[in-house]
DNA sequence: GTGAAAGCGCTAACAT
DNA sequence: ATGTTAGCGCTTTCAC
C-alpha cells in the first residue's frame, strides 16, 4: 500500500508492452480489445493497485455534465433556504469535478407548476437529478421517466416508496417525533399536552409531520397513557388570528402547559407565547430558521430538533457527483441525518 | 457571471500579446515582470474574471506537501479516536490534492514522548501541522519553532492564547459546560449535584474540564444559589475501587440525584449507575464514545453532550490544504464547533 | 484490435 | 523581462 498513487497508464502500457490507448480501453471495459490485452492489462492492475488520477482524467476529457435540483420555491427565512444554501456550498465542489448544478423550482402549492418544472427538468438533459418529492403521484409519474431515461435521481428530506432511487438524505422522520415527544416530557408527568397544527389543503402531498405525529403520539401513549393530546390548528395565512385562537384554547384549557409542533413554524406562535410568561409553557418544535432561533434565544421555545438540510442537499449531490464522475454507488442507500436538539445554550454554534 | 471557469491563460496571453509563460508568472507573482505587462494581464483577470484551473496546475507541479498531525495516542474506544477517524477521511480529499498526511503520535501522560514526536514532526519537513495541545509549555516552545520556520498550524481540541495560529476548531468548552448544567437541571430545582472527577497528576497540561467545570458552576451559582456542588474523586486505573467509591458518596448523600462529569468517560460509573435503577439518576456525561453511547441507550446516561472530534481534524486540514494549495486564508480563525446534544433517541444517528 | 499523436490547462526549465 | 517548449496523466481522434 506504499506505492500509492503512483503507477500511470504509461507505466501499464509499458509493462504489458501494450500501449496507452489500449490500457485506457480496457480500464474503461470499451470494445474492440482482445482477451489477451484485456487480462495482461488486468494482471498488472490487481497487482501493482493502478488508481487513476481522477484530474488528469476530467482534464482531458472536457465534458460537461449537469445535476438537476428540484426544489420549492421559498420565501426568505423559510425552510427551503437552508436546503438551498447547501445547494450553493455543493456546487462549487461539484463544479470542480466537472458536474454543473442547476435548480428548477415551482410553487409547492400548484401542482401544475411542478409538472411544468419536471417538464423543464427533463429538457435540460441532465445527468442526474435531485429531488424533495411533495406532489406524490406527480413525482413517482416523474421519477418513472427518469428510470426509463436511465437517469439516477436521489430524494432529499422526504422520500417516496417508490422504485429506484439511487438515495436518499433526510430526517428519521417516525423517530422525530418520537425524540420530540421524549424531549417535551423528560422528567415531568404531563397529563394534557398541545400540538398546534396548520390547517392547510393537503392535495395529495406527501407530509413528513403525519410520520411526526405518529412518532410523537405513540410515544405518549407507551409513556403517559393517560395523558390527552389535544390539536389546535392555526392559520397561517391569517397571523391576527392566531393568537386569539391560542388564547382561547389555552383558557379553556388552563393547566396545558405542553405544546409541540411538527413542521418548522414554530415561530408562528411566539406572539402568543411572549405575552403569558408566567405561564412558563415547554415548547418544542423543529427546524433551525431564524425566526425559530430567535425564538428559542428569547427562551420562548424550550428546544428545537434540526435536521440539517444543508448537509442534506450537499449530500445529495455528492452521491451523484460520485456515481457520476468515479463511478461509484453510494454506500448506503437510505441515510438518515442525524437530529439536532438546539437549546438556547448551543443554538449559536450551529 | 455566466462565462465561468472558462477562460485559460492561453486566452489571456492571447489577448495580452504576451506568452502563457509571462501570464503565469503574473498569477503567482513571481518577480521578472515589468509593470506594464503585468497590468495587462490584471486588467483582462479582473474584466473576464479569470479563475485557474487547480488540477491542471496540481498535474503540472508535480509536488507533493505534507500536512502533519501530533496526536495522543489512544486505546481503541478513546476520545481521540473519533479524531482520527476524521484524520483519516480527510487523508483522501487531501491526497486529491497533493497534500499528505502524516500522524506522528505521542504518549499524553510522558512529555518527554512529547518532545520527541515533536522532532520527529520536523524532520519531516511538513507544510503545515495540526495538533492537539496537552503538554502547555512544551507546546508553545514546539508552535514558536514552527513559526520561524514559516510553517502554519492549527489547533484542534483546546487551543493556547499563542501568538499565531491559523486556525482553531474545538468546542466552546466554557460553554459547554453551562449547556450541561442547563440540561442536567432543566425543569428541576436540585438541592444538591454530585461532579465525579478523575485524579490524576496534572503536571502543566492543558485541561478543558477546567473550563466546562467553570461554566457549569456559573449556571448552577445563577439558577440554583442555594444548591450545593459535590465532588467525587474517581481512579480510572482502578476499575473495582470506582463502585465503592460513588456507593459511599451516595449511601452518605442520598438525596443527591444529579450527576455530571466533564471528560469523555462517564461510561466508567455505568456499572454503579446500573446497580441502582430505583434511584433514576439523572446523569450528563461528555462525547460520543462507543461505550457512552451504549450507557445511553441502556437508560443509565440521560444526555451526552459531543462534540464532533472527526469533524474538528476534517476542517483543520481542510483549512491548512485551503492555504497550501489554493492560498485561501480560513475565513475565521476560532471555529467553534456544535455542541450535540445526544439521548438515548437520536444517538443512533450521529 | 491496436498504436500514434494531439491536446486538456498549467508549470517549469531553458532560451533569448 | 519575456517567449518557447516539454511534459503532468489521461482521453480521443485517426490511422493502420
Amino acid at each position: 500500500m506504499e506505492n500509492k498513487q503512483k503507477i500511470t497508464i504509461k507505466d501499464i502500457a509499458r509493462m504489458t508492452g501494450l500501449s496507452k490507448g489500449t490500457v485506457d480501453r480496457v480500464l474503461h471495459n470499451r470494445e474492440g480489445v482482445s482477451r489477451k490485452s484485456y487480462s495482461k492489462v488486468m494482471k498488472v492492475i490487481e497487482e501493482l493497485g493502478y488508481e487513476p488520477n481522477i484530474y488528469a482524467s476530467l482534464l482531458a476529457q472536457k465534458k460537461e455534465r449537469i445535476v438537476l435540483v428540484l426544489l420549492p420555491k421559498y420565501e426568505p427565512g423559510e425552510f427551503w433556504e437552508l436546503t438551498e444554501e447547501g445547494i450553493t456550498e455543493s456546487s462549487e465542489s461539484a463544479g470542480n469535478l466537472g458536474v454543473k448544478v442547476e435548480k428548477v423550482d415551482y410553487d409547492q402549492y400548484d401542482i401544475e407548476s411542478f409538472r411544468n418544472a419536471c417538464k423543464k427538468a427533463l429538457s435540460l438533459k441532465p445527468s442526474g437529478v435531485v429531488l424533495a418529492p411533495m406532489f406524490r403521484n406527480e413525482t413517482l409519474v416523474f421519477v418513472d421517466k427518469l428510470n426509463t431515461l436511465g437517469i439516477p435521481f436521489v430524494y432529499i428530506d422526504t422520500k417516496l416508496e417508490s422504485n429506484s432511487y439511487l438515495a436518499y438524505f433526510g430526517m428519521p422522520t417516525y423517530q422525530s417525533g418520537y425524540l420530540c415527544a421524549h424531549i417535551l416530557t423528560d422528567e415531568q408527568d404531563p397529563k394534557e399536552v398541545a400540538i398546534v397544527r396548520i390547517q392547510r389543503d393537503k392535495f395529495g402531498k406527501s407530509d413528513p409531520t403525519i410520520n411526526r405525529r405518529e412518532g410523537f403520539m405513540d410515544y405518549i401513549a407507551e409513556h403517559f397513557p393517560a395523558c390527552t393530546p389535544y390539536n389546535i390548528f392555526i392559520n397561517p395565512n391569517k397571523p391576527e388570528e392566531i393568537d386569539s385562537t391560542l388564547e382561547q384554547f389555552f383558557s379553556e384549557h388552563p393547566d396545558v402547559r405542553h405544546i409541540a409542533m411538527f413542521n418548522s413554524r414554530i415561530y408562528l406562535i411566539t406572539s402568543f407565547l411572549g405575552k403569558h410568561p408566567e405561564k412558563k409553557y415547554r415548547v418544542v418544535g423543529f427546524d433551525n430558521l431564524a425566526a425559530n432561533i430567535k425564538a428559542l434565544k428569547d427562551g420562548l421555545v424550550t428546544c428545537l430538533i434540526a435536521q440539517r438540510p444543508g448537509d442534506q442537499a450537499h449530500r445529495a449531490i455528492s452521491a451523484l457527483t460520485d456515481l457520476l464522475v468515479f463511478g461509484r454507488e453510494p454506500s448506503g442507500r437510505d441515510n438518515f441525518m442525524p437530529m439536532d436538539v438546539l437549546t438556547r445554550y448551543n443554538a449559536e454554534y450551529y
